[in-house]
DNA sequence: GCCAACGTTGGC
DNA sequence: GCCAACGTTGGC
C-alpha cells in the first residue's frame, strides 16, 4: 500500500464536504496535470491512503485521511462545457483526463499545518509538498513521512 | 493582491 | 526542438 498527499482548496472542495458525501466518496475531479494524471494511471492503487491537504486558504495543512477506493477512470468534466476544468480537445474515445475516487476515513484530531511540517524539515527532508516551488496537486508520501506527520497530529 | 516558480502553448 | 509568452498554483 502506497501513501499520498491530495491538496484541494477549501473554498472549492474541502475535507467536510467529502464527509457529507453520500457513502463519503467522491470523485477527486478537476486535475488537469500531466504528471498527476499519470500517477493516477500508474502508480496509485486501491486500498492507497492519501492525506486531504487545504491548500490557498488561512491555515494550509494536513487535515485528514482518506481512502484511494477506485481506479483511474475519465474525469467526466472534461466533457462538459459548463464544467470549469472543460477540455474541448478531449473526446470520449480519446480522454485525457482521469480521476480516482477517494473515501473519507477520518479528520485529524490535530490538523498539521504546513508551518509545522516546515518546523519540521530535517526529519521531513524529501517530502515533496515542502519542496521549494513544488505546485503538483498530488505528491507521494514516503511511510515514515506518514507516520511522521501523524505523529505531529498527536496520534 | 503580489509574485516566484513552474507547466503549457505555439511560432519558428 | 528551442524558447518566449502566457497561464496557473499557492504561499504570503
Amino acid at each position: 500500500m502506497a501513501y499520498w498527499l491530495m491538496k484541494s482548496e477549501p473554498d472549492c472542495f474541502s475535507i467536510d464536504d467529502l464527509a457529507k458525501r453520500p457513502n463519503q466518496i467522491s470523485g477527486w475531479d478537476g486535475v488537469r496535470n500531466y504528471q498527476v494524471r499519470n500517477m493516477f494511471r500508474d502508480e496509485m492503487r486501491i486500498g492507497d491512503r492519501a492525506f486531504f491537504y487545504h491548500s490557498s486558504c488561512a491555515e494550509p495543512g494536513v487535515v485528514g485521511v482518506m481512502r484511494i477506493v477506485s481506479n483511474a477512470y475519465p474525469d467526466p468534466t472534461q466533457f462538459d462545457p459548463k464544467a470549469d476544468h472543460y477540455d474541448p480537445k478531449s473526446t470520449r474515445e480519446n480522454p485525457r483526463w482521469l480521476q480516482v475516487d477517494v473515501q473519507f476515513e477520518r479528520k485529524l484530531d490535530k490538523p498539521v499545518t504546513l508551518a509545522t511540517l516546515r518546523a519540521h524539515e530535517a526529519q521531513l527532508k524529501g517530502m515533496l509538498v515542502l519542496a521549494r516551488g513544488s505546485r503538483l496537486s498530488v505528491t507521494p508520501v514516503r511511510p515514515e513521512h506518514w507516520d511522521y506527520v501523524l505523529k505531529l497530529a498527536g496520534e
